[in-house]
RNA sequence: GGUCCCAUCGUCUAGUGGUUAGGAUACCGGCCUCUCACGCCGGCGGCAUGGGUUCGAAUCCCAUUGGGACCGCCA
């Protein structure tokens, strides 16, 4: 080992989509080498050379990237690491800790299947085992695996585990074709790179002592190991493609704030007293895998909505206003710049659960005309107001400065003028400027919008309600 | 079928023998208010079941039930 530096890895295949379970896999890991000043380190297992699929690795790459789980070291590709699995298979082969095997694979499936349809537990019989065989076309290399006793270890999640050598099985680890099976790559792997905490998904609990035995065959200290629990889809079955296992990418479209999915991730399966509400940077100060459950969860979208609501609120307006623009892009408005943007984020930040939903509130920026829709236009623009909004739009004109505050004290004598309350007149007003019965308050959508487009607004609106008449 | 893991409001969770079982979200109601949000206040709602141990059990033990994982020349 190296000294008492932590050492972790992300260890996907890339064999789909990279999805919220293996982004909280990711994110443990993360976390708790930062947590302890160490190394995270990206390790592609695409041994399966048929699965495996180079746009997978990108998407998984670039899935991290936006989460801001950069790593330290990699990514390291097992599949170009072939001649050290080799060499650690020989060693085993050569101390007599491995066998070849040259059983027919078709008549094992049909043994195991026999064995399952007997209600017994399918096993390799152990035949070539001691036979001696050295290398032949078709065969496959196996572990020795130990046939009495027990294997044991403590998991810092899921406590003591053991079970009876008897029930292990001499696993296959390297394939007739020369490639590494996962058992002896991750080994392998884990021992070269020294990994010292293995964190991922409990799916691999019953994995981890046949694991084990191939480090004892190497001689080599096992070690910590954290699963933690897996995260359900809705109907509390595994998250596959097929139920709620939605690309992390596909959350970033939908505007999404990757911090946000990161504390949403977090807690998860882990907690920290009643808090619910964290930063990137308080989670890597807080962060302990003694305080991961030991239940699976399911991921709630609710609540990732509102944390996302937060977050954003909690954001700078310049993170934002930068995020904001292709979202708005998105829905037409191809122009559209960081001044906008600017203008817009402080007033709809509040209102705002994700980037999509602030996109569209901005609608009502941009352009000179605003379209009503037909109900406000009906219950709002009506003759009875026009009187008002032509003395409001007669003073706006001589109002020199459209700040927030200019506005209000503007505001303050044109009601009392009228011997009128804000709420008689809002709406009214609201839909001259915005088309709409929902906006942000008035006094922020006119200083947004300028003087300019406030003038033009309301003159359409006034000659708007006077065609009605 | 075998082995292993798990079990507190719908969901995420706090809780490690003595609490009116706490928080978050969602939902409902109220306040704030120019609409909508935000914010604040209140409400609804839970210890899977049965046995033990104990003066006392959400908490410890056993069983049952339920859920999950693994049992591949997939990872």
């Amino acid at each position: 080992m190296e000294g008492d530096m932590v050492v972790t890895r992300f260890a996907p295949s890339p064999t789909g989509h990279l999805h919220i379970g293996g982004a909280r896999t990711a994110l443990f890991n993360w976390l708790f080498a930062r947590k302890h000043n160490g190394k995270f380190i990206l390790r592609i297992e695409d041994t399966d050379r048929q699965r495996s699929k180079e746009e997978y690795v990108k998407d998984i790459i670039e899935a991290l990237k936006w989460l801001g789980l950069l790593w330290d070291e990699g990514p390291i590709f097992q599949s170009q690491r072939l001649d050290y699995y080799n060499s650690i298979v020989e060693r085993l082969l050569k101390e007599g800790k491995a066998y070849y095997c040259h059983c027919d694979p078709e008549e094992l499936e049909k043994k195991r299947k026999e064995a399952i349809a007997r209600g017994e537990k399918p096993r390799y019989d152990r035949r070539c085992r001691d036979l001696g065989l050295g290398p032949a076309p078709g065969a496959v290399v196996r572990i020795k695996a130990p046939l009495t006793g027990t294997t044991q270890f403590k998991d810092i999640i899921k406590g003591v585990i053991t079970v009876n050598n008897e029930d292990l099985d001499d696993i296959i680890i390297m394939r007739s074709d020369g490639t590494p099976t996962f058992h002896l790559a991750v080994v392998a792997d884990d021992i070269d790179m020294g990994v010292n905490y293995v964190i991922r998904g409990d799916d691999h609990l019953m994995n981890t002592p046949k694991q084990i035995i191939i480090y004892q065959a190497l001689g080599e200290p096992i070690p910590n190991y954290a699963h933690i629990p897996l995260i359900l889809g809705p109907d509390r079955t595994r998250l596959s493609k097929r139920h709620g296992a939605m690309p992390v990418l596909a959350y970033r479209d939908m505007g999404y704030l990757p911090q946000a999915i990161i504390n949403a991730l977090a807690r998860l399966g882990w907690s920290y007293g009643n808090q619910e509400r964290f930063t990137v940077q308080e989670l890597i100060e807080k962060f302990s895998l003694e305080r991961v459950g030991k239940s699976a969860s399911i991921f709630d979208a609710e609540k990732l909505l509102d944390l996302n609501g937060w977050h954003i609120r909690n954001s700078s307006d310049d993170y934002l206003a930068k995020e904001l623009i292709p979202f708005i892009k998105k829905l037409g408005i191809e122009d559209v710049t960081e001044e906008d943007t600017r203008k817009l984020v402080p007033i709809l930040k509040k209102r705002s659960k994700t980037l999509v939903e602030m996109a569209e509130k901005s609608l009502f920026y941009f352009g000179m005309d605003v379209e009503y829709e037909k109900e406000a236009d009906e219950k709002f623009l009506t003759p009875d107001v026009l009187d008002l909004l032509i003395d409001l739009r007669n003073r706006l004109n001589e109002l020199s400065e459209f700040s927030e505050k200019a506005l209000e004290e503007l505001f303050i004598k044109f009601l009392d003028d009228h011997k009128i309350k804000l709420k008689e007149i809002a709406q009214p007003i609201r839909v001259a400027l915005t088309g709409k019965t929902v906006s942000p308050g008035l006094f922020e959508v006119m200083q947004a919008l300028g003087k300019e487009k406030v003038i033009y607004r309301l003159n359409r609106a006034i000659e708007h309600i006077r065609s009605k008449k």
